[in-house]
RNA sequence: GGCGCAGUAGCCAAGUGGUAAGGCGUGGGUCUGCAACACCCUGAUUCACCGGUUCAAAUCCGGUCUGCGCCUCCA
């Protein structure tokens, strides 16, 4: 299993600290509102790295935070006259929903920044005592960077580039910094914001922090991957190895995996630009599954543009796999028990190279276009080669190689068993078989149109009349 | 200004040295009362452009054009 590292640059043979174990984090969202569509993405992405790991037998212990203090988020919270807690709490069980809703496993542990104070106040201090970090005057207290002598490894930046880029000393606190590159560990409490106490002062944690110190708590000093969107290479991720690694005196992370951004219409998606949408905008005329397999129709790495037109055709692809699985478990319902045929046999085994392809392109830095791709020839190879007169045995196989491997890409493509229809939908159905069997196809044509206005489509296929919900 | 990414059919998108996957859409056909589903056929002599390296390039090198990202909160 090949993976892209930011650090090196180039894509590596996955080989875990811990033979059959893997330790990731993934960077998880600020929750001050409900998580939007570019929030998704690096949450489907990264889900799906995890079920393809746990496919191949890897035990992955996937660590994923809330930052559930932040300045959007007190700022939420005085506008509605409320405790940071009360809106924190809020979105992080609405980000559950819409997780849930995009077959995205829970973490092995979600934790949350307020509920990591302690540890944070021990790094801090180790940091300090270690010379690698120092209390400004006003309580504040500051990274050294240039102590960290590898600072700009991940980013490939160099410290005097940056410097430049550093433009404004205008931001409050810039003038008691002993460099301009320093950035900030705990800052002192302004009025009426949560706080928490320190040595230093009353306040709260710096952002960079709260990772550090939540990945060394559920994953130790040394994990294998740490992943997030690609916004957080520069500064995120590069202050994160400088604490870490300063503190701990090891290798942070071995592997940084980050996803390319989502553009909306080729923009960046920002509020200001009127192009933002919530994952919960999206649900209101999407099956979150389409917004998955959407995704996962670019490989992770490269930027992805979104668009009204691209969710259509990403619908019509997705149903055409549903369509197949639900078409096979018709077949088999209705196929004769009994042995594959040598034929099938052989047929069986052809499919499996797809399968082989599958794997080859997930192996390659999780390449999901290809590996959908694999998929979308299974789809072809069912539909053509399963047929009325095919043994529920082969039916049956052929179906479950699509339902796994869409599975390991989260994608869930068997439709529940539906409740019954209540009688007078069913009533109507049987009016209109009766009318189509009098070859009384206006009568039969308005029975359709009406059950269609109550969101029921039927379609007559070679074996009996099939409906679904729109 | 510094650093970096991308440009493949109408659209989306794989492919990083050996002669262009897959999906959506379009058009034609089979099936069907019709519709839908499905299947068959339909698509780039060509991979932004110009040079170069090579027996061989979408893939490597140089240049040009275009779009985008990061350097500041951001997935």
């Amino acid at each position: 299993m090949k993976i892209y590292n930011t650090l090196s640059k180039k894509k590596e043979e996955f080989v875990p600290i811990e033979e059959g174990k893997v330790r990731m984090y993934v960077c998880g969202p600020t929750v001050y509102n409900l998580i939007h569509i570019g929030n998704a993405r690096p949450m489907i992405v990264f889900d799906t790295v995890r079920r393809y790991m746990e496919h191949k037998g890897l035990e992955v212990n996937y660590v994923s935070n809330f930052t559930d203090v932040d300045d959007k988020i007190i700022k939420k919270a005085v506008e509605e006259g409320v405790d940071a807690a009360v809106i924190s709490k809020r979105y992080i069980e609405e980000c559950k929903k819409d997780m849930e809703a995009m077959n995205v496993k829970p973490a092995t542990v979600h934790p949350l920044a307020t509920e990591e104070i302690g540890g944070m106040l021990d790094m801090i201090g180790e940091l300090v005592e270690k010379g690698y970090a120092y209390k400004a005057e006003d309580g504040t207290v500051y990274f050294r960077t240039r102590n960290f002598k590898e600072y700009g490894k991940l980013s490939h930046k160099n410290l005097d580039d940056l410097q430049g880029g550093n433009r404004s000393l205008l931001v409050s606190g810039e003038g008691q910094k002993e460099d301009g590159l320093d950035f900030v560990l705990w800052k002192p409490k302004k009025e009426g914001e949560p706080y928490w106490e320190s040595p230093w002062c009353d306040g709260r944690p710096g952002w960079h922090i709260e990772c550090s110190v939540m990945s060394k708590r559920y994953l130790g000093d040394e994990i294998d991957i740490h992943a997030g969107g690609e916004d957080l290479v520069f500064p995120h991720h590069e202050n994160e190895i400088a604490q870490s690694e300063a503190a701990n005196g090891k290798t942070f992370a071995r592997y940084w995996m980050h996803n390319a951004f989502l553009n909306i219409d080729n923009r960046k998606m920002s509020k200001s630009a009127g192009n933002f949408f919530t994952v919960r905008d999206i649900s209101e005329k999407y099956d979150l599954q389409v917004l998955r397999f959407f995704m996962l129709s670019a490989h992770y790495r490269s930027p992805l543009n979104f668009s009204a037109e691209l969710m259509e055709a990403a619908k019509n692809g997705y149903e055409r796999i549903v369509t197949s699985v639900g078409n096979l478990n018709y077949l088999i319902g209705n196929a004769a028990e009994g042995e594959m045929s040598g034929e099938e046999e052989r047929l069986l085994a052809e499919a499996g190279s797809l399968e082989a392809k599958f794997d080859e392109a997930m192996d390659d830095d999780f390449n999901t276009a290809d590996a959908i791709a694999a998929i979308f020839e299974l789809v072809k190879f069912a539909n053509t080669h399963g047929s009325d007169k095919s043994s529920a045995a082969f039916l049956t196989a052929l179906k479950e190689k699509i339902v796994e491997l869409s599975d390991i890409c989260g994608l869930l493509v068997e439709k529940k068993e539906e409740g019954l229809l209540d009688g007078e939908i069913e009533g109507l159905i049987e009016e209109r078989q009766a009318a189509r069997k009098a070859k009384n196809f206006a009568r039969a044509d308005e029975i359709r149109k009406e059950l269609l206005e109550k969101g029921i489509i039927l379609e007559d296929t070679r074996e009996g009349v099939k409906w679904k919900r729109a």
